[in-house]
DNA sequence: GCCGTTTTCGGCCCGACTGTTTTCAGTCG
């Protein structure tokens, strides 16, 4: 079992013990170290097996969840999870996906009613049997009947991108309303999660009510959802909920604060307020009744003697370690980027020919670019041969010829094939600037082969990079089974980079991934995988990434020269 | 279930909104 593995069944248990009723604090603890455990980088089982070393070390394991792990490691599975899931079908925790079921009333409908799936629950609902139990009542029954479609639709968070748009969209029609002073979008959009499941919206004012209907006559809003004096929820198309909260100016850094999160991360910075005797809440930082901090995050954070957090690493993961010792990262700025080493061109996939990428490129303020087409195995791209990689070749060489303060490297996004090794022979690749090598083809096979696979590729003198490492698609495709940690390994050994692919469905690797790549001393390329010049653009989601990951200008080769890179990948001088 | 320089028991972040309630529980973020 991977680390992920033991985190789903922690998470699982805190499912199942949340629905029994148990103490809510003991849930807590389940999904904190399923949380934890997720975000760890390192393998659990290489700590496991070094004496020098105790699971309980890890923030929020104790003797109870090491012993748990252990067992897991060691056989796979878990008799107390076993046991719960023999007692809960699993139908029954898809009750608690509609909204305004929890697992109180779940737990009723299941224990009165003998209710375990959503048709079941449709038709008691229908026969009127639900308004008939205690707790319960018409209106509940019918937010029941209203809410099925939502829970029986698989919970979708929408790419960031995505929800960018959106938000975007949600701010420039709010900004028309006269009573608003400052506006926000807080929550994980934010923090610059790769998904985002719905968006918080803040609004000072003095006039929540006009703020209110300017929120209910926005375009594309299908639902209201809740509104009170302060707060107000809408769903627009595709599921997607907002919620409005309006407070007073005195009080903006705080809600903001408090409303971008994480979870988590609240929770850690409420328990330090609590240990100075003070007490944080969306209203400001309160010693007793008196308010010594609240219209700024700055002051907030400044009250429990805290920098300000760039929000992308409020996740509970290393800000507050990096804060007591006054290292938080300076992060990545997409300003630093000089280059992009990963993009297409109409010699395969591309929309746009060479000149095209090269002038749209110039007009980002890039420096330099690598074109990198496909290799000849990739034959939906009409991918390239060496004689065609020839050719293209010759033709960058002309352009380059022409070219002032910029430069086009010669590059190739060469294919890791199925059966191990490359789909060019290294008397081409030698003639590359730059090469990327990733898997297309065979991606589901074993963890073993797939790891063997890619440490082939790393063990090529020619191969700059490794792309797209994992091959996720995010909600689409899972990632390959690489042993990620093996192969960081073999590339720190060779001095290969490895890409975080900035395409918002791609984004690998991600924010926990490119952390561990960091401490395995490898240099991050950020690049877009473009396949037309408008995607050039997409370089601003990797920089959300890697700024998750706590990633600085140093860390990223691509913010350097090409001089400075090529000293950093040991290649040539071109 | 975790945690500890007030510590090995008794805490564990905090408030808004809804619906079902005559004062609060459940849900949500």
């Amino acid at each position: 079992m991977n680390n992920s593995d033991i985190s789903a069944a922690f998470d699982e248990l805190g499912d199942l013990l949340e629905f029994q009723g148990a103490n809510p604090f003991r849930v807590r603890a389940y999904r904190n170290a399923a949380r934890t455990l997720k975000d760890l980088g390192e393998p659990l089982a290489t700590i496991a097996a070094n004496p020098a070393r105790k699971l309980t070390d890890i923030q929020g394991i104790g003797a109870d969840l090491a012993d748990k792990i252990g067992v897991l490691l060691a056989t796979g599975s878990l008799p107390q999870l076993e046991e719960l899931r023999a007692q809960t079908p699993a139908s029954v925790m898809a009750l608690m996906r509609i909204p305004g079921l929890g697992p109180k009333k779940a737990a009723v409908l299941f224990k009165e009613l003998a209710i375990q799936t959503l048709d079941q629950l449709r038709a008691a609902c229908e026969a009127h049997q639900v308004q008939e139990l205690k707790g319960f009542g018409k209106k509940t029954e019918e937010t029941i009947l209203a809410g099925l479609p939502l829970a029986a639709q698989a919970e979708v968070r929408l790419y960031w991108a995505e929800a960018d748009v959106v938000a975007q969209d949600i701010l420039r029609q709010l900004r028309k309303c006269q009573s608003i002073a400052q506006l926000e979008v807080a929550g994980s959009y934010r923090r610059g999660r790769e998904t985002v499941g719905d968006l918080d919206i803040l609004a000072v004012s003095s006039q929540p009510d006009e703020v209110m209907d300017a929120f209910v006559a926005l375009d594309g809003r299908e639902a209201t959802l809740a509104r009170g004096d302060t707060r107000m929820a809408i769903r627009m198309a595709r599921g997607l909920q907002v919620d409005l909260r309006v407070v007073l100016a005195e009080s903006f850094g705080a809600a903001l604060q408090y409303f971008t999160g994480s979870k988590a991360h609240n929770v850690i910075l409420r328990g330090m307020a609590k240990d100075r005797g003070l007490k944080i809440n969306e209203y400001g930082v309160y010693r007793g009744e008196e308010r010594i901090a609240g219209a700024t995050e700055e002051e907030v954070y400044e009250a429990m003697d805290l920098p300000w957090f760039p929000p992308e690493l409020r996740e509970a993961r290393q800000e507050f370690q990096w804060a007591a010792v006054g290292k938080l990262p300076e992060l990545i700025e997409l300003a630093d980027i000089r280059g992009d080493l990963h993009m297409h061109t109409t010699y395969t996939d591309g929309r746009a020919t060479l000149d095209e990428m090269v002038l749209a490129a110039r007009e980002r303020g890039l420096k330099y670019i690598a074109i990198t087409d496909h290799s000849k195995r990739v034959t939906m791209a009409r991918g390239l041969d060496g004689e065609r990689l020839g050719k293209q070749w010759d033709e960058i060489d002309q352009l380059n010829a022409t070219l002032d303060g910029f430069q086009v490297l010669k590059g190739v996004e060469v294919d890791i094939l199925e059966r191990g090794g490359l789909d060019l022979p290294d008397d081409v690749l030698v003639r590359a600037d730059w090469v990327v090598a990733s898997v297309h083809y065979g991606q589901n096979q074993p963890r073993e082969q797939i790891t063997e696979r890619i440490i082939g590729a790393l063990e090529n003198p020619y191969v700059s990079a490794i792309a797209h490492p994992t091959g996720r698609l995010i909600n689409r495709r899972k990632s390959y089974d690489v042993d990620l940690e093996a192969v960081f390994q073999v590339a720190h050994k060779h001095g290969k980079l490895m890409e975080l692919n900035a395409n918002p469905a791609r984004l690998d690797l991600d924010d926990v991934a490119c952390a561990a790549a960091k401490r395995h001393g490898i240099p991050i390329v950020i690049s877009t995988d473009a396949h037309s010049t408008d995607q050039l653009d997409v370089m601003r989601y990797g920089i959300i990434q890697a700024r998750r990951a706590g990633l600085t200008k140093a860390d990223v080769a691509n913010t350097r020269t090409w001089k400075q890179m090529q000293k950093l990948v040991g290649r040539k001088q071109a």
